[in-house]
DNA sequence: GGAATTATTTGCGAGATGGTACAAAAAAAG
DNA sequence: CTTTTTTTGTACCATCTCGCAAATAATTCC
């Protein structure tokens, strides 16, 4: 039931100066307990998954998670935040570096396969269009997350093919946001057929064929 | 707690020819009752929706609901194969009626809009997306079914395309699977932000700048 | 009318669920 | 060592969960 066996190993040095908190020190790590709730309610969602579930995955028992992250509502919302950063994280690279725009889809397009495919059990799809959009009806707060989820992926990629016209790389005819929304979609496509188990090579197909229409067919 | 307060009213005439059977009658109608539970499933999923919910939207208690539909994992395939069933019926005279192709594009994506936000308390989204691919990935009876589905959505957007090939619509070089494809993934993305609360005006925005792109900008 | 058949109702029971109260434990501060 | 502060572990509660068994009701067949 504890995360780890040995002593609580102190600050984990993350910056420095520890500042020596007062009571009882945690027999966990928020962060890496964090990232166990995540996959579990990527696996099942909200309701399927139980404290008991998110204490066994996390090693904290119930009223450490509670003290820790609220309820459950809060937990999830959590670790949906803890998501969108991950998956932010993973991408800010990409969407930094000014290639090709072909080469540039292509680049974001497979790391969005790398997270959409990855799990010990199976494929865990996307946090935001598998649970997250279906809590979103009937929770405001979940809503507004998914919202701003959505028009971020939406702008990230309408800059990407503003910048592509710019460079003579589209028609200057090309709308980038109408570009975007069609590569948000085929994002939104390829996360719901990976949560069938569709394998890789036929998302890559997918990918491959939208790609050439909105940027135009590949040479060769 | 009973579907229908007076009698029994006998069979629904449907067809004719009363079968007399032989024990006490039903106090509701298999069909209703279904759409019920459906309604409930696409609201809020599968874990979600307790035996006594669907009892008190069905108007039948739970035993009756065991009896007539199985365990809560059958009534959910059950509920799922009637929205399949549903969903096609909505769509088959559009999908025989040759129209061109972007009339027929646009009448296909209203009425799957039709779909998607309605709803009493919300719009209800897609039921293979939102909560059907949620169970997909552990449960291979439920996979089969949302396979099923998308693959059937691709066909039929695949013959819209190679058909408008044919009458010269399309450019000859037009792949007619990538841009069903394309298709499926517009109606991904719709039943998606349809289930953040994204209003109708936007999404058909985004419907129209999809077709545009799939077979050509507008005239005018 | 009585037997057979089918549906409904009541209610149970074993277990899971989300959340919390309380005391024991582990550290720093005095 | 004692006090203070924080976290942990145990246990508990009230509620809900699914599924079922037994009893009751309504109908047809004889």
């Amino acid at each position: 039931m504890v995360q780890k066996k040995g002593r609580p190993a102190a600050a984990a040095k993350t910056a420095s100066a520890a500042p020596k908190r007062r009571g009882r020190p945690r027999g966990y790590q928020p962060e890496i307990a964090l990232g166990k709730a995540l996959d579990l309610f990527r696996k099942e969602g909200l309701a399927a998954t139980s404290l008991d579930d998110l204490s066994a995955a996390t090693g904290m028992n119930r009223p450490s998670l509670y003290g820790a992250f609220g309820d459950k509502r809060d937990l999830f919302i959590k670790s949906y935040q803890r998501y969108r950063a991950d998956t932010r994280a993973a991408m800010i690279g990409i969407f930094r570096d000014e290639l090709p725009i072909r080469k540039r889809l292509e680049r974001i397009f497979a790391v969005a396969l790398d997270i959409y495919l990855s799990g010990d059990t199976g494929p865990r799809g996307c946090f935001t269009v598998m649970t997250a959009a279906s809590e979103a009806v009937s929770d405001p707060e979940i809503r507004a997350l998914v919202l701003e989820g959505l028009s971020e992926l939406d702008k990230s990629f309408a800059a990407c093919f503003s910048l592509a016209r710019e460079r003579g790389e589209l028609s200057p005819t090309a709308d980038p946001q109408v570009l975007a929304q069609l590569a948000s979609a085929t994002i939104h496509t390829i996360a719901i057929r990976a949560r069938a188990r569709i394998p890789r090579k036929q998302l890559e197909a997918i990918v491959k064929g939208a790609i050439d229409v909105m940027v135009g067919a590949a040479p060769g």
